[in-house]
DNA sequence: CCGTAGTGAATGAGTATTCAGTTTTCTGCC
DNA sequence: GGCAGAAAACTGAATACTCATTCACTACGG
């Protein structure tokens, strides 16, 4: 079997796993389940993933590369002020979780299952993502228009906050609204602050 | 047996399952730990709680309803300018779970299980805690010191989203910081924005 | 001495993972 | 091309658990 079609394999019991997941929350999918809409045996899952954990956690590495590519592509973007890279990352972050409703449902849910498995999904890709909010913050107060005075980690866990809740509030409120319709005022408040000017 | 009585054996029961939910997670305890911790009888629990699922609902509510109290004294406080409110409520926020490790990892974590879970905690009391935000950032604008196009509800979500990051780092975290020592940061990122002024 | 509270072994349902057997794909040869 | 044999991929029923919940019985307090 060539490559390509083992990773196409792959790829489908991913999606499988996403879908599935979604609805009836990690506990609640049974392998079999997964199996059965990927098309696949049960076995065949094994053969793939070392085990059900290594699924969940082989989801979150393939959404992360992408969201880690696609946004490391604004961060390093020449000639860009970082207002204008903030604005992109906000966007960003909001569109690609706000297209793919079942992706959000379990980045924002059932990664969190356990202390276990959220300390192992932030210590990896996660990092890399925030360093890349620090990034556009430092270039901010290198070109004068952030604070001197900014934590700039400190202060990229705060925009992954607002925009993390964003999110939560959105997978879990039943009204139709579009995420990346918050963009702006996200944007205005981290930029501005609350205070009047 | 008095009704006391009976309350102390609900909150030991409850100190318990806080306990050994923190350190295992709510699916790695089972009920007979909970129970040994306790020291009462697996059936017992029973007496006190509908189900495993009511049980971890009961520790939400009894946190919440502590949150809540110590909130709504803040909110309601007379003669406070909406800024120093904000300072007090990021403050509490912080010391409340940063005094409580066990607790501020279910709060984090635990809690976030299953979408239903989730759903059911926050058509609740969470409701009530982000209206008391709102009504902060109201008076704010009322009194002219916060922007006047602010969606309270929206920016009180922000407000919490920050404060929820600042938790979660916090708790994944195995340095031995204060968590209670980032108010000042939130706070100023709140008020002022990133931006220079 | 009775009703309330508590007990903990038994129940029964659920399911991740394995593995002996089957099918498909690949390889080298005519 | 086509074919035998080997290897790789796949299958799904059986296994080997784990645990929430129940309930017949016991102990206790008023």
């Amino acid at each position: 079997m060539t490559t390509q079609r083992k990773e196409a394999k792959r790829e489908r019991i991913l999606d499988a796993a996403v879908l599935e997941i979604a609805r009836r929350g990690y506990y609640g999918t049974t392998v079999s389940t997964i199996a059965r809409r990927a098309g696949v045996a049960d076995g065949t899952i094994y053969l793939y993933f070392k085990s059900k954990e290594d699924l969940l956690v082989s989801i979150f590495e393939r959404a992360m590369q992408r969201f880690n590519f696609e946004a490391a592509g604004i961060v390093e973007a020449d000639g860009v002020g970082a207002e204008e890279k903030l604005r992109r990352f906000v966007a960003l972050h909001l569109s690609l979780l706000g297209e793919d409703r079942d992706l959000a449902v379990i980045f924002q849910v059932e990664f969190r299952h356990t202390l276990h498995i959220l300390e192992r999904l932030s210590r990896s890709r996660m990092r890399d993502y925030l360093a890349l909010i620090a990034r556009v913050l430092e270039q901010g107060t290198e070109e004068g228009v952030f604070k001197r005075d900014l934590d700039a980690l400190l202060a990229a866990k705060m925009v992954f906050g607002i925009l993390d809740e964003m999110a939560t509030d959105w997978v879990l409120s039943k009204k139709n609204t579009r995420l990346a319709s918050r963009s702006a005022p996200v944007t205005d408040l981290l930029l501005g602050g609350l205070r009047t000017s």
